[in-house]
DNA sequence: ATTAACATTAACCGATCGGTTAATGTAATC
DNA sequence: GATTACATTAACCGATCGGTTAATGTTAAT
């Protein structure tokens, strides 16, 4: 199997594992709704747990370039992009096959503080952490760090939020609050 | 089997599935774990999503019940009950059995919105929604049911993050922002 | 043309899935 | 004491679980 062929089973695994669940897919719908028999698969991956290791470092690697280019594409200055986050949000649960956050499902899949796709999903909310928290510095806010923690409060209520009841006002919900919470930071400058 | 009874299978049902997940617990491990056998259990619920649906039931009653009374033995003014929400999440998320919330796992075991399972933990939401919008009004806050949602999605975040790395100030970060929010909301009266 | 190396298929493994059925135990009614 | 009604047990159902193995293609080097 070629290198593009394996990228292309890990991209159709995720797909299938974000539409239908971890526990729910299992390997032989797997090896049928990717078209890679079920053998060629564990030539790859050892394990199921294996391969969905490999559909999350994907879809880490997928939703953080998208977030960062959109915010991007939507402001410029630092504290505006902090804002945008959830303006992009709102976009991602407006598409048709939104169904919320694979490492917050992931999580709840795998509860366990310790098993690695848990901790994958840890790896994933430290990330955008970061990259709030890098943001929040260049906007000069006074505390950055805590502001990007509850920037990232805000982002994972609303992904629940918006999956569970759909509702049309969530991003936006969450939108204001972030602009009062910046605002609150701003002005104490 | 007595009422009683019923009721203790439901509270090990809910005990296992919270501790399991829904889909990874099957309905043998259910019996083992209950002391039920498997007949007697399918002599009060037709099938497994029944039985689930009757654990998160009893799940709604006691996460309420607890939230109110914590929230009232914590602060008497309206609008510092809205704070002690969080801190009544602190003490939840300390917990040694804490792991996460059971709506937002079964809305992430059974994703489709039009699934029952799906809608009874959107309906445990939209109640905790209405309880933070009758305080927000009761604090007279401009505008009470924004606000409330907003508390919402600072809940849900919490509770997420809390799970998937058990940060020790995530329930600090998110009443910061709740206070944050309400002072926005009162200082415009 | 033969052989060696690799992919692919499909049958198979024991275990478990959600759910049922037949047999056994037990208690109350006559 | 026989009968009826109900609980409980455990064996069983076909299907699917994660994972393996043997057989069959297919390709490339000899």
């Amino acid at each position: 199997m070629s290198a593009s062929k394996r990228d292309q089973l890990v991209q159709n695994a995720l797909q299938a594992f974000y539409e239908g669940g971890f526990h729910a897919i299992g390997m032989d719908r797997v090896a049928k709704e990717t078209g890679v028999s079920k053998t060629a698969i564990y030539k790859h991956f050892r394990t199921k747990d294996e391969l969905v290791l490999a559909t999350l470092r994907l879809r880490d690697e997928q939703f953080r370039n998208w977030l960062v280019r959109r915010v991007e594409a939507l402001a410029d200055d630092p504290a505006d992009q902090l804002l945008a986050v959830f303006t992009a949000l709102g976009e991602w649960f407006d598409e048709p096959g939104f169904k919320s956050c694979m490492f917050i499902k992931a999580s709840s899949e795998y509860q366990d503080r310790d098993e690695p796709i848990h901790r994958t999903a840890a790896e994933h909310k430290k990330l955008l952490q970061k990259y709030f928290s890098m943001l929040a510095k260049k906007a000069k806010l006074i505390e950055p760090d805590e502001v990007a923690r509850q920037i990232l409060i805000l982002k994972e209520g609303a992904i629940v939020l918006a999956h569970i009841y759909g509702s049309k006002t969530v991003a936006n919900d969450a939108r204001r609050a972030a602009e009062t919470i910046l605002g609150a930071s701003l002005a104490r400058n």
